[in-house]
DNA sequence: AGATTTTTGATTTACGTACCTCAAAAATTG
DNA sequence: CAATTTTTGAGGTACGTAAATCAAAAATCT
């Protein structure tokens, strides 16, 4: 049987309160008591029952999600996420608000922080472009004591205590990894084409992109990154353009949003010979695998990083640290063999 | 807030007792009753607050793992995923026993499934060869009401109530579409090595590269697979006589263990240039990825394997049905670049 | 030393559920 | 209709922790 605070108590000779005090750093207990009592912790190899614990306190976790509005399927399946999330609120014993706000709009998102309410909320995840402004805005929320993680895209420059999201760059590189293998050998150009560089997934991505296929692939160029501001019509239009201009493009990285566009120009134009390698698994992203247009789609779980930002922030606002080796989002391949 | 058990009894007009006797499914209670109480909980939404249940109940489930022992860095990365359930086992109100059998060893497997007392063990979670012996003595046990799951290794014909491992047909498959495009377009022999074709995970492996590499890579012809029993020693006799018989061979992949064995004989060999891919991460394959010997690695998170057969088995014996969608495990494929 | 402050102990209530007992009420039987 | 059985109610205890109160003890100060 694991041992109780009242076996601590009968350890450590002090009594119950004494010991609740410890455990719950409250005052007026002298260091001498206090050591005593952390000495039985260590004896019995105590730990507290979470489920008694969360029973007794009955707390819940206020917290609030920010992200883009909008037709980005990617987006809404995060969205479709967060409110599977809440639909768990009672059993997990959070209350989850979700504010949308428009893509690339760094002021909407700097007038929701800062209406944040600090007595109300406890923990703030958020997508957003890593602007001044905006990291800004999270160090003004941080200072009124809410823990705030960066979703998808971090904000390394800002105050927030935890970035959900898988590794850009490591993404990045494996994007080269494969293109590189998929056109083992040849000699040709890689079409590039990012959403935004303000957004720092992109700029990770396309930055370990290049690294690897400049040093691994030599015999493979790459023309862009272009922005598209992750708009499909747009996307499409590049593509075509490009490919219509240029046959030395034999393969393409998309690593933003828009592979609807994608899959258009490449119907529209009858290349079905291109290496492709494209982010995020949606209804288009499967659908090209399915057609053999795309060869290859790297993803993040959005449900496991909904998942974590909130087992992240519950951590934060008790005082904890998360363990960080659990909470790593993994950059998971998709040929059409391995799909869900 | 969510409501209690009070609650119902209130909505329905009956005592707590009764709205008790209802819930845990014991008797004495007019069919009438029982359904002014389910009303009462469809109505209020009601869901029995868990952690207060396992509080209240103070239930353990005693579990069973079995697994070969010797060298094989896999099964020895699941014994550490097993052993680190073990130790959050308060917590998670386990008892987790492992039993080791030798690899192989049907007869050993069996033994050990007809050894174990129904009275003091919950659920069983097993790796073994798919053989009528092991079966029946799935089968036997599973008569004695002890819930057992497969790992890694799926027990088809046999009354397993749940296999936790990745599909390994889609795992084949998988390998072929990025050895297929690895090599994309070149003609040559494509060398598969398995460890013994009566673990089902292997033969679907076998069969789902046969597959894909038929229909989508017919420029690829497969020598194999050939049978090794997991021994490293006898893979690197194999791929050194096979790449020294036939220069043809410009793709391996090794659908069984004994990775050391592959990687020595790559290098006492010197080749290079041919597209590899092997099952699991270890040691001894991450040093191919890193070293560019190998070029990706298809992986099943062993640790999620675990906690899932854990989860099962106890939803079982409280007699739920786990949600199957949860406890998919994914086919995670590894390159140098996406390395955790 | 006595007065004051700090620290500790003893005890209670609560969280939501499980499970038990005993008595009362209702339904069924003869 | 009385006797019997079944169903229901009322109440309690327990699980392990949190949080509170109030009194007692110990330490510190004057």
């Amino acid at each position: 049987m694991r041992p109780t605070v009242h076996d601590i108590a009968a350890e450590a000779g002090v009594s119950l309160a004494t010991v609740d005090r410890v455990l719950n750093a409250r005052s007026g207990v002298r260091q001498k008591t206090v050591d005593k009592v952390e000495a039985a912790v260590q004896r019995l190899g105590y730990v507290r029952d979470v489920q008694a614990a969360n029973l007794a306190k009955k707390r819940i976790y206020p917290l609030v999600f920010v992200i883009p509005e909008g037709p980005n399927s990617f987006m809404r399946g995060l969205e479709a996420e967060i409110r599977s999330a809440m639909q768990r609120s009672s059993v997990e014993r959070t209350s989850i608000q979700l504010e949308t706000v428009p893509p690339f709009d760094a002021a909407a998102v700097v007038r929701v922080l800062d209406a944040i309410d600090p007595a109300n909320v406890t923990g703030v995840a958020l997508v957003a472009t890593d602007t001044a402004d905006v990291s800004a805005a999270v160090d003004r929320l941080t200072e009124k004591g809410v823990h705030i993680a960066a979703l998808v895209s971090d904000l390394p420059g800002s105050r927030r205590v935890h970035y959900c999201g898988i590794d850009n760059l490591a993404a990045g590189r494996t994007a080269a990894g494969l293109l590189g293998r998929f056109c083992s050998g040849r000699t040709g150009k890689v079409l590039v084409i990012a959403g935004s560089m303000k957004l720092s997934d992109h700029m990770e991505r396309a930055s370990g992109f290049a690294t690897v296929l400049k040093s691994e692939f030599p015999e493979l160029e790459i023309v862009g990154p272009v922005e598209t501001n992750d708009e499909a019509d747009r996307v499409c239009q590049v593509v075509g353009d490009a490919l219509d201009a240029d046959p030395e493009i034999i393969a393409i990285y998309n690593l933003g949003a828009g592979n609807r566009g994608l899959l258009e120009a490449l119907r529209r134009g009858g290349h079905r010979d291109r290496a492709i390698v494209v982010h995020e698994i949606t209804e288009t992203s499967r659908q090209g695998l399915a057609d053999g247009l795309f060869d290859a789609v790297i993803n993040q779980d959005c449900g496991h990083e909904v998942r974590s930002a909130i087992r992240v922030l519950k951590a934060r606002s008790d005082g904890l640290m998360p363990i960080s080796a659990q909470e790593r989002i993994r950059i998971d391949i998709f040929l059409k063999d391995n799909l869900p």
